[in-house]
DNA sequence: TGTACATCAGTGAACGCGCGTTCACTGATGTAC
DNA sequence: TGTACATCAGTGAACGCGCGTTCACTGATGTAC
């Protein structure tokens, strides 16, 4: 062993992780440097390279963990909210002010959605695999007769209110963008009950 | 005058406009250099500074003109397919496999979606105004009791499109990705009639 | 017990590269006289 | 008519900069004997 605990590396690793995935969200692939971000967590660019073979791989892992915290976050609020609610609780919570307000702990779809269509096909495939799980994790609390049915229309769900979540981001007038994300809420409501 | 036709430096501009407003939509803005982009169009990058101040302003000029070029485009398919069935003819345009293999030529909002949304406060306040302008002008195609509610729908409808549009493109089995559009044309259909 | 060596997470300077931008210049044309 | 000058779209070399990545090194610790 080296001057630190076993887990020591594991642990460095974990954070640049999580640290990246918030940074990725909040500028974007490209605009998301390996200096300033291993100087975030004070350590040193060099040092990345004994964690990740490369930018790319980071982001793919970085992605992974936000796709994942997204799925748990939003099946936490499904469960709090009980059966009848679920959804509506669900739908509420990403189309809020706050997550309005807070790329960089939110939806990677909404915040990296058009980098991760330009991604290189085989880190799309592993991406789809992803999206596929967290579709399939967030099936049960969407209408549907069968698991097949209920996890496409999630993914038309999500995506849509992506979307729109990513237009309210640019609306720069509180009180209009207050009203974008209320009718959004109310359209997906009622979209998702039929 | 200069050894060039009287409206030449004007059709310079305007073929840098176009073809930035192409490029941007392909790679993002971070990934397309003014070099390159001059490149295509047979001419250095030092002459681009005697059309734009910088690649922001070059930026907006191009998101204007997508965004005019793809109201037009389906305000024209809206009128060929008759007053019944415009809104179907847009929704099918628009979640078609065509305009999901070619971001290029596409909608802005799908491709530059996040870009947008973290562009200054001032270049987001000029282009709050085109997108208002776009959802103004395709507003009577979509079913409400006023102009205000047919904006609203309209803005809702386009965003969540986009949304789902830019995660097929991020789809590379090419069956499941017409599956999705499929359903989406199906979902949205439905969603904007009633 | 002491000494020599291996380990290895992290350092920090350096690499080549492409970026956005600047600027002195070119050269074909129009204008003044 | 000829000559000198102004115009100006575009050139192309150069600028400083930050990027992703490499690599020889550090130094605290564990291990072998």
């Amino acid at each position: 062993m080296a001057r630190y605990p076993a887990d020591h590396k594991e642990r460095t690793r974990a954070r640049i992780v999580a640290t990246a995935s918030r940074r990725f969200r909040k500028r974007g692939g490209d605009a998301t440097g390996i200096g300033p971000l291993m100087r975030e967590l004070a350590l040193t660019s060099g040092g990345f390279y004994k964690h990740f073979e490369s930018k790319e791989q980071l982001f793919e892992e970085a992605l992974q963990a936000s796709v994942t915290e997204m799925g748990s976050h939003m099946i936490g609020l499904a469960e709090a909210a009980g059966p009848s609610e679920a959804l509506a609780a669900i739908i509420d919570a990403y189309l809020s002010e706050g997550h309005c307000a807070d790329p960089e702990t939110g939806c990677p779809l909404a915040a990296l959605g058009a980098d991760i269509s330009r991604l290189p096909r085989r880190s799309r495939d592993t991406c789809r695999l992803l999206l596929d799980a967290y579709a399939a994790r967030l099936a049960k609390y969407v209408p549907g007769q069968s698991q097949e049915e209920r996890e496409c229309r999630a993914a038309l769900l999500f995506s849509g209110m992506a979307g729109t979540l990513t237009l309210a981001r640019s609306v720069t007038d509180a009180t209009a963008r207050a009203r974008l994300l209320a009718d959004a809420r109310a359209f997906y409501r009622r979209a998702s009950r039929g």
